[in-house]
DNA sequence: GAGTGGTCTAGACCACCCG
DNA sequence: GGGTGGTCTAGACCACTCG
């Protein structure tokens, strides 16, 4: 998290309150100085000390009341699932040991609902990655992705033996294209396990499955990736923040 | 949507941008003006404008470009299921009838997980409120909640025919005790039904169920209410969006 | 009244992208 | 070079909250 010293000051300031935040400095529910204070003390205009506590604000680390002050929230909530983090990464912060076996890497024809989501014709080119998660070495997710081909010429001959094993990777094939991954949307549903799913993550047809259907986005909107992803139930759970 | 003619210039160039939008006058793709024009236009400063654009950024419905403009998005993501929205609106939008019925309001010692949810000592008093919802006639969920007593001493008295049978009216409840209602983190799992929840859904047990764990914050961090969320897998799906 | 955040100005200079 | 957004200033006045 350092930033060049060229940094803009807005982001200086920024990482500095966020230090004394996570370094207890700052306590939940503690006031911060003043805008103009902080002004003062950073040396800089109070509409870019506004624009540093904006961010704070926006990552719910701290509130402003009009008249009172600026705060720090009570409770720090865990946003980092409910943010596009990598698998592997929560997996390990988590004291875990991540897994996965890249058991498709093709080029098909799109299905509709597959074409409908990425903006395709339906029989356009697409490339499929469909991959085994493991933790702690049980299966826990099978993740059964498509992207437009013509988006990724070069993704067939990617490295297979880490293609699809690090969601930071494939990340880093899809920016290397231009494009900027900016979120995530996920529909989720109920549902049992079928017979092949239930193979692959060694559990009994009829037990319980969070499947969701997951279409990557860039920041302009435009639709980079279709995922199947079937779930085991008894050994995953998803957080999500619904903010109003 | 209408504002007093007293609002924030801001906010009053952000509506006018929206309808436009909206109104397909600009459409996916297509470039905003510039910044400046936009300024001049509206006869304020620049940095207004900005101001208005940050908002439309942060709703995911325009986006920028360092040196190019600021265009519409190409996917106008249907942001409506990952925010916090109304359980009633919601389903009347889509053109179904949504119902609910008071299955509990009672005063109860806290059992440990709510405690723990609600930041209070195990045994602390907390209100229940158990509500099975249904759409078009048919039961979808089976929401029971619990908030803590002291934060809300007249909640035990109020109208029993409309609790809890619209979400709104509970956030009224709880905006009037001088909390904002901030965000929810669910936590999810695929479940299969047990006998009660079964009987309560009109499912047999072993059916696919959506599990959530609801907490609901004010925007300083208190932890307002407490739910378990029992959704039919066959009928019931959440759509949420991961930002980077 | 004093202190706080909410809004707004009228500029400035810089970095990025295009032709 | 010309147009765009990114950052930043040094003020101003208003609205809200508290004592």
């Amino acid at each position: 998290m350092l930033h060049a010293p060229s940094a803009p000051r807005y982001i200086q300031i920024r990482e500095a309150l966020l230090r004394r935040i996570q370094d207890g400095d700052l306590k939940p529910g503690e006031k911060l100085p003043s805008e103009d204070q902080l002004a003062a003390e950073f040396g800089v205009s109070r509409m870019t000390v506004r624009r540093s506590l904006d961010d704070l604000i926006n990552a719910g680390l701290i509130y402003r009341r009009h008249g009172l002050g600026t705060f720090v929230s009570k409770t720090t909530i865990e946003r980092d699932h409910s943010r596009l983090t990598d698998f592997f990464e929560n997996c390990r912060l988590s004291g875990h040991v991540p897994g996965a076996r890249l058991l498709h890497k093709e080029q098909k024809d799109a299905l509709p609902h597959i074409a409908r989501a990425l903006g395709l014709q339906p029989g356009e080119p697409v490339i499929r990655l469909a991959t085994l998660r493991s933790v702690d070495g049980a299966p826990i997710t099978y993740h059964d992705a498509y992207l437009p081909a013509y988006r990724f010429p070069d993704l067939l001959e990617a490295e297979p033996a880490t293609l699809g094993l690090d969601r930071q990777h494939v990340w880093q094939l899809i920016e290397a294209q231009g494009y900027t991954v900016a979120n995530v949307v996920e529909k989720l549903e109920a549902q049992l396990a079928g017979k092949d799913v239930a193979r692959l993550l060694k559990i009994k047809p009829g037990d319980p499955i969070l499947y969701g259907q997951r279409v990557l986005y860039s920041d302009d909107g435009t639709p980079l990736k279709y995922a199947d992803c079937y779930n085991r139930g008894d050994r995953f759970s998803l957080t999500v923040v619904l903010a109003r």
